[in-house]
RNA sequence: GGAUGCUUAGCUCAGUUGGGAGAGCAUCGCCUUUACACGGCGGAGGUCGUGGGUUCGAGUCCCUCAGCAUCCACCA
């Protein structure tokens, strides 16, 4: 017997342990079809925040559904070791304990990096399973593993061997703080405000100069040339001249290259090869030198004169002062413009020339293009989020991989300690004491591209991996689609030559309140584990998936959340009531439909139609859609008419009649619960095990079906009709200041057929102390008429004959306008002969009907004058 | 500069092939009726961003413009 009250607390407590120990959530049923899915494995770097929630619940609807379906489902979890994340957070937590970070060792570093990962694995797990999630942690795994790091080494020495990995010298993005080489989507480019500096570069003579403008002025101690347009008439003279850099007094030649925009800034660029990717091409077609000038945590170098060792933008502020003292700089603006900071750090990006390791990427993208036109294709949902990938595709650049980090895969190059040859393979040389391994890691992200087929134990041909790859769904939010999705799709695609996954469910992210980024310098944060504790896990599921559009953002509402608290209080009284209602020896039997009566009828009608309805968009992943038709069923059809008409019905049938309403209930209730459990599987599996029969957990149920019996829409006008009258009369009491249970009489002209007891539910729910059926319907003088669509009901209560007037020329006109617009349809040559014959049809009805009924009201009006 | 999404009730949002505008919260009135006051019943509230087009018919399809948001690319 449930409690009086819905208290998610002891609905939710010890259940998940339950669930674990009788291992529910082992795929193992080797004689069901295999559906399977790998988490986005989180970071292991903190909490998990509501975003997770999303993401993880919205799987968690899909395992659970595909497994009452009849599927073998594996859900495999894991954790992301996060590289730059995690060591940053590390290393902060180091120095604030007093540790000396520049006397650690890298395996003493990877030592402590290990137990922290412990940790915070274990806060995940703790979190997974306060929400419930149905995942099977007999296959976790973890990114830095040694499986994931055997599949991360194959991965690297085939794509080296096939040419697509190489070792480079490039413009890379680089983290000062972090210091380390980020890939190009590492860096978030945002508005900033700057300023561009003129300076005057003079020819040596000093009878001229050219005004160059820059953002960076610090850069110009790496400047090599000045270029201008060779088609720029105003400076092509000057093209093969000198001029003198005003940051180091440096003679320098002006060359001419057609990357120069004549039409932008002053026409004149300097060119620093090392410090910008542009210049860096412009260096390559003129065999220019490229010297850098800044260390690794953007201080200046000895290139830089008496500014070595200062910051950038210390040095740029002076230099650009000793600059303007030596009359060379002609004026400063203030400008807003786009600045690259790194995705952790926030520091500002300088790019720099670096030797470091990158992805071929043309030929891989090329892979992902191709798959999407051919039958393989992975389908996403929504659809549009395909386009943004091959969007991204298409334009792709290589891809840097190296990190100087410790955390990570340790890349498996070594150089041979004399000559520096490179040697790459999954194993170190032999004679490895001739060679010193490359001290980088590899890009998080290059062994979470590996994740869906990793983790099922590739490279090797396992069980598993045969059984449960490619997988059926991912689902992810439209920000990792770059970093992860490409990556895992053209892994897969060139390591196991198939798409990972069938489906990709793209999701946006979660807002506070107001519509904003939830962040930590904002502290506008909502933690799962409060909402948990205040609403339940349920009401927090049901709240995520049922409020948000696929693809787009949602916002945090508690509001929302503690009407999912009371949708599903709801559910649990409705239980309570039919669990106390049902009789002590109540057996669950079939229902003879035969025997069934109209309400009966209709309402397993209805629930027949709720299941369709529901399981048609579960399977399109629409979960807002199918929890709306279910939430309509269960407040209206069923708590609003089913279960208080039941009453009735259970006051006037004999002993027979009542066990079939017994078992209508019980079956609604069952079914009600099945259909909401892979939403909310707390308070689903305790209402489920408080059935008088069930088994051993809602776990092991299979998924409601529509039983076509049931399929039965014979009842439908008459229960409309009836609910019509009842709201009518209600309508009527409260327009006129009448109690709802103030006596009336009616009198009523049924021209359908109802079924039995229709008097007495009338009766019932208009508190009317008698009840006429009469053949036409007739103005009473005492009182009011109240005229409907089917019929009428006559009204028996002292009312202003006005009012009656009113409401009976509202209706003319109300019916006048409906049959004009039927008219308007049914006379259209293009309608009659282009709509289907049912909608042609349909429309000749109304318009009959509502003819009918606009007599009736003439006459009743004219009764009334 | 390119792309995408959004604009519907006071607020937050649904609205699936074009065929009588919906929910939650808020609000107003009535009801403590024996599942639920975390409730029930009834009501009020919308020219569906602007302007045009297609259509017998447009929140829905096409075009224009505006506002907001996001992504990509970026000029020194």
């Amino acid at each position: 017997m449930l409690s009086s009250r819905y208290d998610h607390k002891t609905v939710e407590q010890n259940r998940y342990q339950k669930w674990l120990e009788k291992g529910y959530f082992i795929a193992n049923k080797k004689n069901k079809p295999a559906f399977s899915m790998v988490i986005p494995p989180p970071n292991v770097t903190g909490k998990l925040h509501l975003g997770h929630a999303w993401d993880t619940t919205i799987q968690d609807i899909i395992a659970r559904y595909k497994k009452a379906k009849g599927y073998d489902v594996l859900w495999l979890p894991g954790c992301d070791h996060a590289g730059i994340a995690t060591q940053a957070k590390i290393m902060n937590k180091l120095k604030d304990d007093g540790v000396d970070i520049s006397k650690l060792s890298r395996q003493q570093f990877l030592d402590i990096a290990w137990k922290w990962k412990d940790e915070y694995s274990k806060n995940i797990h703790q979190q997974w399973a306060s929400l419930g999630l149905m995942l099977d942690y007999t296959r976790e795994r973890f990114t830095l593993d040694e499986g994931l790091n055997k599949a991360v080494k194959k991965v690297f020495v085939d794509l080296y061997n096939d040419g697509l990995i190489y070792r480079g010298e490039k413009i890379i993005n680089w983290d000062p703080v972090q210091k380390t080489a980020l890939s190009n989507i590492e860096v978030i480019h945002h508005d900033d405000k700057g300023k561009f500096y003129y300076f005057k570069y003079r020819l040596l003579d000093n009878s001229d100069y050219l005004l160059v403008a820059t953002t960076r002025p610090e850069t110009m101690f790496g400047d090599v040339c000045v270029c201008v347009n060779p088609n720029d008439d105003r400076y092509k003279s000057y093209i093969g001249q000198y001029v003198i850099n005003p940051a180091n007094g440096e003679k320098i030649p002006v060359i001419g290259d057609e990357y120069v925009d004549i039409s932008f800034g002053t026409g004149v660029m300097k060119c620093t090869p090392a410090h910008d990717p542009n210049d860096f091409e412009i260096s390559k077609r003129h065999n220019l030198a490229r010297p850098i000038i800044m260390n690794n945590d953007a201080t200046m170098n000895d290139l830089c004169g008496k500014y070595a060792g200062l910051d950038r933008f210390v040095c740029r502020e002076q230099l650009v002062n000793v600059i303007k003292n030596s009359g060379n700089l002609v004026k400063i603006e203030e400008i807003v413009h786009s600045v690259g900071h790194s995705e952790r750090s926030n520091a500002v990006v300088e790019p720099v020339l670096s030797k470091q390791w990158f992805v071929k990427m043309k030929p891989l993208a090329k892979l992902i293009l191709e798959n999407q036109k051919s039958k393989n294709k992975v389908k996403f949902v929504p659809g549009r989020f395909n386009k943004v990938l091959l969007r991204w595709m298409e334009n792709v650049e290589d891809w840097c991989i190296s990190r100087q980090l410790w955390w990570g895969h340790q890349i498996p190059a070594y150089y041979k300690k004399d000559d520096g040859t490179i040697y790459v393979d999954v194993n170190p040389p032999k004679d490895i004491e001739n060679y010193i391994q490359d001290e980088d890691v590899l890009d998080t992200w290059f062994s979470s591209g590996l994740w869906p087929f990793s983790t099922l134990g590739w490279p090797n041909q396992t069980e598993d991996l045969d059984r449960y790859f490619p997988t059926d769904v991912l689902s992810t939010g439209y920000d990792i689609i770059f970093f992860w999705v490409s990556r895992m799709m053209f892994q897969s695609l060139y390591n196991l030559k198939k798409p990972p996954f069938k489906n990709v469910i793209i999701h946006g992210l979660v807002r506070d309140e107001l519509g904003r980024k939830m962040s930590k310098s904002l502290g506008n944060g909502v933690d799962p584990n409060d909402v948990v504790d205040e609403f339940g896990a349920d009401a927090l599921r049901y709240f995520l998936t049922t409020n948000s559009t696929p693809g787009l953002d949602m916002r945090y509402s508690k509001e929302k959340v503690e009407s999912s608290y009371n949708y599903l209080n709801k559910i649990w009284n409705s239980a309570r009531y039919i669990l106390n209602v049902l009789p002590s020896d109540f057996k669950v039997k079939d229902i003879n439909k035969a025997k069934l009566d109209g309400f009966e009828t209709w309402i397993l009608n209805k629930l027949q139609i709720t299941i369709k309805n529901v399981t048609k968009n579960m399977d399109k992943y629409d979960f807002n859609a199918a929890s709306g038709h279910l939430y309509n069923f269960v407040y209206d059809d069923f708590c609003s008419i089913y279960l208080e008409m039941s009453k009735i019905s259970l006051q006037n049938n004999n002993d027979k009649y009542k066990d079939i309403i017994y078992q209508v209930l019980y079956k609604c209730l069952k079914t009600i619960v099945l259909l909401i459990y892979p939403y909310t599987p707390f308070i689903s599996e305790e209402i489920y095990l408080s059935l008088p029969e069930h088994l051993e957990s809602i776990m092991l149920e299979n998924y409601p079906k529509v039983e076509k019996k049931f399929v039965n829409s014979y009842f439908d006008n008459s229960v409309s009709l009836l609910l019509d009258y009842i709201k009518d009369v209600r309508n009527y009491k409260t327009n006129n200041k009448l109690a709802p249970n103030a006596d009336c009489q009616l009198k009523i002209n049924m021209r359908i057929n109802t079924f039995d007891n229709f008097i007495n539910y009338l009766k019932r729910f208009t508190f009317a102390s008698k009840i006429e059926n009469v053949e036409e319907s007739l103005i009473d003088q005492n009182g009011a008429i109240f005229i409907h669509n089917y019929g009428d009901i006559l009204i028996q209560v002292n009312a202003n004959k006005d009012d009656i007037k009113k409401l009976i020329l509202k209706n003319i006109e109300n019916e006048k306008a409906e049959i004009t617009r039927c008219n308007k349809m049914l006379n259209n040559p293009n309608f009659m002969s282009k709509a289907k014959p049912e909608k042609i049809i349909l429309e000749q009805e109304k318009l009959k009907a509502h003819e009918e009924n606009l007599k009736k009201l003439e006459n009743q009006l004219k009764q009334l004058q």
